[in-house]
DNA sequence: TATGTATAATGGTAAAAAGTGGTAAAAAAT
DNA sequence: ATTTTTTACCACTTTTTACCATTATACATA
């Protein structure tokens, strides 16, 4: 289960330290592809796999459907971790997540969320404080 | 079960001691997040996977669950205590309840509370003396 | 109220994690 | 086949975190 919220730097080289709390579950391999909300979204080899596979069975018919799976498929990336725990962005996604140097990656259950720092805060600022309202319609969740 | 009102501090090291009647149920690992009221909530590890696991569910197509999961996911984060029962809270959970140095940790059946102290008192102040009107709403509840 | 005991707070130090840069091997281009 | 570029590896520095020992405080009991 990936929970959290970290800040960590892309070096000049374009890498990017996974925390070392999600590497042991990230180590068989993850792929990259293209978030909602202009971040990006990281899955261990086997989560992304069922999301596919998903993806593929939609009806291939609706303009809605073909664009998003265009997005989640094409947009992917397998990466593995180098030997210090490290991963290496292609620079289209980097550039699709406007990815400065200092980045935050935050932990949502099944997948990683990878954000532009300053962009997460903005984020995070709007959304907070829409929590009370977020949070009431959770209760109609039964949560 | 968690009960009762506890007076502590976050030391310059950003570490907090957990009370010791509540370290026990909280060896096995806790997980501190955003509550209402600008507060952090406190649980095992265990109880809150299980919240999680509802919460990673949603459809990831609407804006509202991931913004909530954002919330709740992003916003939690998972520690434990060190050998002398403490715990240490990152540095954005810190902010969220603006905690001083001077915290209130409360018990509350199955959750921590964990209050920047003047911010306890004066919520305090506030709903103590509309206890008799808040009952009333409560009485609808069957409480 | 005094005293012993358990709990909290503090601070120094060691270990781990993250950040940085050099270099060699592999891949791609000419 | 040779050069250039990219990628992975290794060694090192800095920063953060965990551990241990000690001191202070609160609490309970006599």
């Amino acid at each position: 289960m990936f929970i959290g919220e970290y800040s960590h730097s892309i070096d000049d080289k374009g890498r990017l330290a996974v925390p070392k709390k999600f590497q042991e579950d990230l180590k068989a391999g993850l792929v990259v592809t293209k978030g909602l909300d202009n971040c990006l979204w990281v899955y261990t080899y086997e989560s992304w796999k069922e999301l596919a596979s998903k993806l593929s069975k939609l009806p291939i018919s609706s303009n809605n459907n073909r664009a998003f799976s265009r997005l989640m498929l094409a947009g992917a990336m397998d990466v593995s971790l180098d030997k210090q725990g490290r991963i290496v962005l292609p620079d289209y996604l980097r550039a699709y997540a406007h990815l400065g140097k200092k980045v935050v990656i935050t932990g949502l259950f099944d997948r990683l969320e990878i954000w532009d720092e300053s962009e997460w805060q903005s984020y995070k600022k709007r959304t907070e404080s829409e929590s009370n309202e977020i949070a009431e319609q959770l209760a109609d969740l039964g949560v």
